[in-house]
DNA sequence: ATAAATATTTAGACAAGTCTAAAAAATGTT
DNA sequence: AACATTTTTTAGACTTGTCTAAATATTTAT
């Protein structure tokens, strides 16, 4: 068993892992959990002893095959949750990640298979990210950056980057949101701005907003 | 805000508190904790601190408003999520209460406000206990004890004492659920057993399980 | 009213998880 | 290659919640 910390390590090591970066580096591990170098290696050094993490002195660390697995599966839960409640207690979108950084930690194989079920298996969370399946495995989507659509592209919008309850909320003032056709009618180099078509509507998106926004290409 | 520990702790004062009992005791609680009386003590100190409960040394503790109020607040989800699990994710009245024990401590009013709608505003758990409402107010049902009941009194099965996983698998098994009709045919007077009259039969029951039946009489 | 038994508190220790400050290693720059 | 900067680790401390063993207070029994 793994106390809430453990977990939130491993699912923070499990978010820094992409196919390149191997070794995930210290410092980025304590800025993603708001805590400070020192602890993360107490923290590191502990996980390695359980062999849910290989560990190298200063050369950062990476999960191995069963702390991946435990990883995913937080994961798995985390985004479970989030469905149940913008589905069934109609939160909003914005509203869901800090009580599913809560309820991820509920220990009970039992209520994840029926929460699962009850929900219809669904396979994305309400941010676009997909759901672990219960082995750990985790289907990727075929997406891109707004950000990097050319003149004349188009697509759906179907997930965030930033989930902050912020541009969440900045997405749906301007009626962005999952599943909407986004077409890029101009690219303006001077400061990497689009002019994009939603809604039936031009719309003028900063760099910012484009590199935050995934699009299925169509 | 209150560390998982400390809602244990008022948790299992306040039910222990009982319209007699006033200052209940360090064994007492370090019994239904199951920890050591010193931890009691060090922890009833903490939350004299907080103001939640007052205490003179040597002659137990109480709740204060604010810590009645915290304390059945903590009963509420518990038992919301009781019904949640048993009525949408089709757990058995005899497996819900290790996870609800994590479940009680997630910290978000619109959660449980949104729960409590999505459930129909139920008023009783699983197990026949009363679930307060938003202002820690409980409204108590009018009960008895099945061994209470003479001979030839009858009532409806509306709750049980002991919410134990072995006990509630016990009544299952011998078809005693909650809303059964029950009749008192016998007492035998030698070892306190009862024969009853449920679902048109006849049953022996011991004295323990009369002790931890609670009856509706009609 | 004493003595024995029981309940409660105190003293001191420990594990988990965190922090600050200092030391050591790795990396970057001239 | 030597020095400066950045990253990481170590050392030591602190908080929370727990424990054991010993001391003290209360309650019960004679
Ligand atoms: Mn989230
Ligand atoms: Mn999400
Ligand atoms: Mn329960
Ligand atoms: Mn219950």
């Amino acid at each position: 068993m793994f106390s809430q910390s453990e977990e939130n390590y491993l699912k923070a090591i499990f978010h820094l892992t992409t196919a390149e970066k191997k070794g995930i580096s210290t410092n980025a591990i304590a800025e993603k959990l708001a805590t400070k170098p020192s602890s993360v290696t107490d923290m590191i050094r502990k996980l390695s002893d359980k062999k849910v993490v290989s560990y190298k002195k200063y050369y950062g660390v990476s999960l191995t095959n069963s702390g991946r697995k435990i990883a995913a599966n937080i994961v798995r839960k985390h985004r479970l949750w989030e469905v149940f409640l913008v589905e069934k207690l109609h939160f909003s979108w914005d509203e869901v990640h800090d009580v599913a950084e809560q309820l991820e930690h509920i220990q009970s194989p039992k209520l994840i298979q029926q929460l699962d079920h009850f929900l219809g298996f669904p396979t994305q969370d309400p941010h676009g990210d997909p759901i672990p399946d219960q082995d750990g495995n985790l289907k990727t989507i075929e997406k891109r950056l707004l950000s990097t659509l050319l003149k004349n592209e188009a697509g759906v919008c179907i997930g965030v980057d930033d989930s902050s309850s912020e541009f969440l909320k900045f997405l749906d003032k301007r009626g962005i949101t999952l599943g909407k056709h986004i077409k890029v009618l101009e690219k303006e180099a001077f400061d990497d701005s689009l002019i994009i078509e939603i809604n039936q509507q031009k719309m003028t998106i900063s760099k910012k907003i484009a590199n935050n926004l995934y699009i299925q290409k169509s």
